[in-house]
RNA sequence: GUGCCCGUAGCUCAGUCGGACAGAGCGCGGGGCUCCGGACCCCGAGGUCGGGGGUUCGAAUCCCCCCGGGCACGCCA
């Protein structure tokens, strides 16, 4: 709708001021009176036609107000005021009911690829709120991105690498000697040390502990004189879920044994808790793996190339600070190790070389202070500038019973998403976690969640598209037959006033659903539905649809079908089912 | 201290590349089917858009200052 009206508008321009302008706004004016759409434009154009705003609105609204799609074009306080003719949108809506999908998918992509990592989490403990609130903003957005035709590829960049995976091993390493009636107490005094100052307490770091006693016994408990070898096969043979982590590298010590076993365990895990709320990857994206393939010694070459790299106290430095960066940051320790950094450069330099024609990082806002720097390298490697897009999810703050529940890893205190996942169920979880925008600090109660999930929005807008549901059951059990939308379209031109506010309502999910993808803003889905819903109930209550005059009957079931497809196609595009009874 | 984000109804939040009288959900008060699903609907109360300046025909929205909250400032990831 707005496409047309901005295209009726610039051909009137071109025809009255033989001038051209691009960024005009069409909207949906808050106040109804107002009509469906209006535009800016005349304010825009007053200085360079020198002529007062509403001079101009009242020139563009005499001219385009005999084009037969309005009903009416107004001009007032310099607004152009649009009202879409019946004709119109009864034509409109009829191509909509008789194929929902097709009628709202555009061709906006092109099929260019576009990667959207998210998540990410680091697989040293379960996923918690924060990561799913990631997780459904990320496949949301994919969701979107693919029905406008862009070719996605959904990855998690899995942190295997460096000191937090070998705290990983160290916790359960302890976890596991505190059970062992002998064992090497010097070592266990030395990982008791590190446990205690930054060690993983989770119960889950107790559990992996003891699946690993359950399938080695003690074999581990003096780990300097253990056969890791040995070890490895027995657990490679006992465990039941994939050990992708433990077939695929020789431990160098049984730190690093543990650690292996550790993150097969936790990525399993992680992989579920996502498929509970129906996130899945494409890819699975190992740091490790650029350590070992030489991508990361390949990348600091090159920018040891262009001279963006030197050496000072033992370690090599980027000059990130030439490329908006608040300082130069390291990229190789004085201890000839590649930092977290290096290891990131070159995972968007191998995204770089994949031929993403844009990547989407879908990042916790507490790394923020991270994105010059990626930005930084990023222009190094000659990407252009908006290649990296990065949407910052804010912190969930969880509390209980109006109090606060500090989350910690290492202190093991957390809800986790799981937990939530069970108690409240994968719709609601995702809907809720896109009912407010994603770089907005989200503060719940848990307690409230779970209680009051009947109460949840997401249910508002299911009921309406089960209640829908229920009519058409109705009216095969009437009528002995589906309603089929192709006998209900051409009854569409018998709808009166009283059913255009929702008919509108519905056209206008095309121009929401392009805005939402555009503006990389998914949870404006939500506040749609919920409107949509609303109308829905409103009318519901104030029109009978079965039972009427054959004519008008069929209208209306046409307009109930045609909102339940727009219910169900929005749900859907948010991970959300659209149940037919409830 | 420096940088970024946030501050809108009792609560949780939309609205922010300026636009027409400031919105939703929940909560609160009152009301509504002998009829398609009452997980619904209708009416109402409730606001200095954190505060103060400025720019503009027009500011919740842009700029400056201040207050309050959060996050980030590592040869951690």
């Amino acid at each position: 709708m707005k496409e047309l009206v901005k295209q009726k508008l610039q051909s009137a321009l071109l025809e009255l001021y033989n001038t051209a302008e691009e960024n005009f706004k069409i909207e949906k004016p808050k106040d109804p009176e107002h009509g469906d759409l209006s535009t800016n434009l005349a304010f825009l154009l007053a200085r360079k036609l020198k002529k007062p705003p509403q001079k101009i609105a009242q020139e563009l609204a005499n001219h385009l107000s005999k084009d037969p799609h309005f009903k009416s074009v107004e001009a007032l306080k310099g607004f152009v005021n649009f009202r879409l003719s019946q004709e119109l949108l009864k034509e409109e809506f009829k191509k909509f009911l008789l194929s929902p999908e097709e009628y709202l998918r555009e061709d906006i992509g092109k099929g260019k690829k576009v990667q959207v990592e998210f998540v990410s989490a680091n697989p040293t403990g379960p996923l918690h709120l924060g990561h799913g609130r990631g997780a459904v903003v990320g496949d949301t957005l994919s969701r979107l991105l693919e029905f406008f035709n862009y070719d996605v590829v959904r990855e998690y960049y899995i942190n295997d690498a460096g000191r937090q995976v070998r705290l990983l091993g160290i916790s359960v390493l302890y976890r596991y000697m505190e059970e062992c009636q002998r064992k090497d107490e010097e070592l266990f005094r030395e990982l008791e040390r590190t446990f205690n100052e930054e060690g993983y307490r989770g119960e889950y770091v107790k559990e992996i502990a003891r699946r690993l006693r359950k399938h080695v016994g003690d074999s581990l408990c003096f780990p300097a004189r253990a056969e890791l070898s040995r070890i490895r096969e027995e657990l490679i043979s006992k465990e039941e879920i994939p050990l992708n982590y433990l077939k695929k590298y020789e431990p160098g010590d049984a730190i690093e044994l543990v650690s292996d076993f550790a993150l097969d365990i936790l990525l399993e895990e992680i992989r579920k808790d996502l498929l509970l709320m129906g996130v899945e990857f494409d890819v699975w994206f190992s740091e490790r793996s650029l350590h070992e393939s030489g991508l990361i010694d390949e990348l600091v070459k090159l920018l040891k190339e262009k001279g963006y790299v030197y050496e000072k106290d033992g370690a090599l430095w980027l000059k990130t600070s030439q490329f908006g960066d608040d300082k130069d940051r390291v990229i190789r320790r004085s201890d000839g190790t590649y930092t977290y950094f290096a290891a990131d450069i070159a995972y968007h330099y191998d995204k770089l070389k994949r031929g993403f024609d844009k990547v989407i990082n879908v990042w916790g806002a507490d790394h923020h202070g991270y994105i010059p720097r990626v930005k930084a390298s990023l222009k190094m490697l000659g990407a252009r500038e908006d290649w990296l897009e990065v949407l910052l999810i804010q912190m969930v703050k969880l509390f209980r019973g109006g109090k606060e529940v500090k989350m910690s890893k290492r202190a093991g205190n957390f809800v986790t998403l799981r937990e939530l996942l069970e108690e409240v169920g994968p719709d609601a979880v995702r809907f809720t976690f896109l009912t407010k925008r994603s770089d907005t600090p989200l503060d719940f109660d848990v307690e409230k969640v779970k209680e009051k999930s009947s109460e949840n929005p997401v249910f508002y807008v299911q009921y309406a598209h089960a209640r829908i549901s229920g009519i058409l059951r109705e009216y095969e059990k009437l009528y002995g037959k589906k309603p089929s939308p192709l006998e209900l379209a051409p009854y569409v031109s018998e709808l009166t006033q009283a059913e255009e506010k929702l008919l509108k309502l519905v056209l206008f999910l095309k121009d929401e659903l392009r805005e939402i993808t555009q503006k990389r803003e998914p949870h404006l889905l939500t506040y749609y539905l919920i409107e949509l819903a609303r109308e829905f109930h409103h009318y519901y209550n104030h029109n009978r649809i079965l039972g009427t005059q054959e004519k008008t009957m069929l209208s209306r079931l046409a307009l109930a079908l045609g909102v339940k497809e727009a219910i169900k196609t929005a749900l859907g595009l948010m991970g959300v089912s659209a149940p037919e009874r409830m």
